[in-house]
DNA sequence: GGAGCACATTCCCTTGCGGTTATATAACTC
DNA sequence: GAGTTATATAACCGCAAGGGAATGTGCTCC
């Protein structure tokens, strides 16, 4: 699974992660926050979808979408490396967490 | 400062952030690193300037590019609402960390 | 089983972005 | 000051991505 960067540089599709960390949602909802038509919204959902960024279940007609962070968490260990960088004090217990995400246990 | 989700969406120019990451470069080095020719290098060095990823210092004839974490650790603030999704037991941790960023002494 | 609802897919258009080639700028060297 | 080096800017091109309108799909309910 690549970096979702490209998914996450369309600000409707962090507007919807957004949404769905407070709870799932169904689509129609979404399109109704976004502004957008529910076909776009269709869209996005798709390119989140095949991201990993977000499960459907289905009910009946309706789709409830939810949140699914696997894909965050890896840019999060992208992030590390740089994080040393700003964190200053925080340093030794970064790289403590660090070393914990190589060797968990 | 917008987070820099389209800036890092693209490769070549996260590759110009990792490789910032060891030391400075200068643009005919990271031109040589990406394969690219050097007008497209100084495209991407500008929207990283841009952005405020980078700086440059001038030597010369010649343009040292170094790092500036800074939007990265807005990123890094944004991935924040998320961490407890993954964290799993460091959740506490992560809290706390959290309130001190907003109250930080 | 036909109508209506919720959502996905298709088609089309437009815009923006990454890429290259060619050219400009600015500093050093002799 | 002419040539060379290092980088930036300009001009142009091709393509992919976002947007909407129209249409398809599948489920429910009467």
């Amino acid at each position: 699974m690549p970096l979702p960067f490209d998914v996450l540089a369309e600000p409707s599709r962090r507007r919807i992660l957004d949404l769905l960390l407070e709870r799932p949602r169904l689509v129609g909802e979404l399109t109704e926050q976004l502004g957008l038509s529910q076909p776009g919204t269709s869209k996005h959902l798709r390119v989140l979808r095949e991201a990993g960024l977000v499960r459907v279940r289905q009910d009946a007609q309706r789709r409830w979408y939810e949140l699914r962070p696997e894909p965050l968490a890896e840019l999060d260990a992208w992030l590390a490396h740089y994080r040393h960088l700003w964190t200053g004090s925080l340093d030794a217990l970064e790289r403590h967490l660090d070393a914990m995400e190589d060797d968990p246990r």
